[in-house]
RNA sequence: GCGGGUGUUGCUUAGUGGUAAAGCACUAGCCUUCCAAGCUAGCUACGCGGGUUCGAUCCCCGCCACCCGCUCCA
């Protein structure tokens, strides 16, 4: 099976056939950025729907949101990614090696052992120069105190919002789609009728300043994310979780990952970020470079973390003002004493008991899925001594789920074929040709990863029925026009 | 950010100090009644910018991008 055993062969996969290209190409390409072109703009909408159908239109306990990327500046101080979304790093003078000032080690004894995975620590510019990094040991080249002073490695993406300079105010471009979810909490909960467990979902693009990127489109600046926060009652978060786990993992292989190719990986509590009570990765093993497993989707069980800092965050305003808006100097406020009854709090009817619900969240890679499903889906199989190249697509993930051919391009039958494609195109996608041999064609449409294709011939003018060609076998069927939207509705599960 | 490598058409490759070849793909036409047939014609490239040179795709410098490794990785 998988033939893609480099990542040049699925870069060229994708370029060829018109999935994903390399942003600005054409002024030389511009890093770590990345387009979808016409089949890779069908593919990506159609896992995002995929997704969307699963999460929120299938279940009755869950609302889906579109919150705007801009939001308030305090959201990022109470979510901690202003203070913490940063890297301190520091440079060796003698090797030039950028180094996280916190995983340095000390020269003596390494007694003091750097604290491995540990959280971004905070970079308020007075701490970040008390840092004595006189007796650290640079891990490349091992010189003693050659390193730089500490700067501040900002991974969330700055700008300005008001146009004149004056009063403009330095906004942040979000790095993950969560923190919407959370600032609309009560706005769902006053609106909607949910009742606790119940969750919100949103699929949108987030921004992150990464050190590196590389590896394709693993690791952009620029990203998608499918975000579901899942509030329930406290005491029953484990049990979420454990629902959530197993949903998210079928989600993946009903459309069509290998199972060999999919797994979990628990992370360890040293690994696990300052809010979260456990989390779990959803990795799929992509098949270049040593079969590295990479990261699809992350499971956390955040806890009641976020609501509280928002509640937090909620009382910071005042002296938010007070500062000229400038979040470096000032801290959030302390959390009040009855928090739990606070304004992010949820009033349980039932127990006639408030309390700040616990958050189970999925959040899942939208640009890896797709490369996933990409990748999972290619496949190379010998026909009479040739190579058929495809992609075995699940239905539901197909860019064109149908593609409707004439045999010949006379004796009436591109008409027909015309009103077919018509009728179809206005249920699903679809692709009209009439152009060369049919078998050529039939083998263009499984490298498009297209289900099914849709043949008038000469048997349609006398009977009114037409061919159906399944890309996977290859076998073919007659059905009647009359019934043809129903049969492929039917296979495709529409 | 560091080290190494790469960059010729849509793709895969060839080649050269005198501006470039092939296959596939693509477009038009002919032919064609079920799995990449054939014939004819056509389109398309030396990543970008400097330098050396009479002349640079080739040599040199810088930049950009990608790949591998390191570092990093809510």
């Amino acid at each position: 099976m998988a033939k893609l055993t480099k990542l040049d062969d699925i870069v060229s996969l994708c370029k060829r056939r018109g999935f994903i290209f390399q942003s600005s190409e054409i002024y030389g390409g511009l890093a770590s950025c990345y387009d979808y072109g016409p089949l890779g703009v069908e593919l990506k909408n159609n896992v995002k729907r995929a997704w969307w159908k699963n999460v929120v239109q299938m279940r009755d306990d869950v609302v889906g949101l579109d919150a705007s990327i801009f939001m308030h500046p305090l959201i990022w101080k109470a979510s901690g990614h202003a203070d913490k979304f940063a890297d301190l790093v520091s440079e060796c003078k003698k090797c030039n090696t950028r180094t996280r000032v916190d995983h340095l080690k000390d020269s003596e004894n390494n007694a003091k052992k750097a604290e491995e995975h540990s959280e971004h620590v905070s970079v308020d510019p007075g701490q970040a120069k008390g840092y004595d990094l006189s007796h650290k040991v640079c891990p490349n080249c091992g010189a003693v105190g050659q390193f730089t002073a500490p700067m501040p490695f900002k991974l969330m993406f700055e700008t300005q919002m008001g146009a004149n300079a004056e009063d403009s105010m330095t906004m942040y471009l979000r790095p993950e789609t969560a923190q919407g979810i959370f600032a609309n909490f009560r706005n769902v909960l006053d609106t909607t009728r949910v009742k606790v467990p119940f969750g919100i979902a949103q699929v949108g693009k987030s921004f992150r300043n990464e050190v590196t990127t590389k590896a394709f489109i693993f690791r952009t600046r620029e990203f998608e994310q499918a975000e579901l926060e899942f509030f329930c009652e406290p005491g029953t978060d484990d049990q979420w979780y454990q629902h959530w786990k197993e949903q998210r993992c079928n989600w993946y292989l009903d459309l069509g990952l290998k199972k060999e190719n999919l797994r979990f990986r628990d992370h360890d509590p040293d690994e696990l970020a300052h809010y979260a009570k456990a989390c779990v990765d959803v990795e799929y093993r992509f098949p270049f470079g040593s079969g590295d497993w990479q990261e699809l989707e992350g499971i956390a069980n955040r806890t009641d973390y976020d609501l509280r800092q928002h509640q937090r965050g909620m009382r910071t305003l005042n002296k938010w003002y007070e500062s000229g808006r400038d979040l470096t100097k000032i801290k959030l406020a302390d959390e009040a004493e009855d928090y739990q009854s606070g304004p992010l709090s949820y009033f349980d009817e039932e127990k006639k008991a408030r309390y700040i619900p616990y958050v189970i969240e999925p959040s899942a890679g939208m640009d890896r899925s797709t490369l996933a499903f990409l990748v999972d889906a290619y496949d190379e199989e010998e026909v009479k001594g040739e190579t058929r190249n495809l992609l075995r697509f699940h239905p539901a993930l197909a860019p064109i789920k149908a593609a409707i051919f004439p045999l010949v391009k006379k004796e009436g039958m591109p008409e027909i074929a015309r009103r077919i494609y018509d009728d179809l195109k206005r249920r699903f996608n679809c692709f009209y040709d009439e152009k060369g041999a049919v078998g050529r064609r039939y083998r263009r449409q499984d490298e498009a990863g297209t289900p099914f294709c849709v043949t008038v011939d000469g048997q349609t003018l006398q009977d009114q029925t037409v061919t159906v060609r399944e890309r996977d076998s290859m076998g073919q069927v007659r059905i009647a026009t009359s019934q043809l939207r129903s049969y492929l509705c039917d296979k495709l599960d529409l």
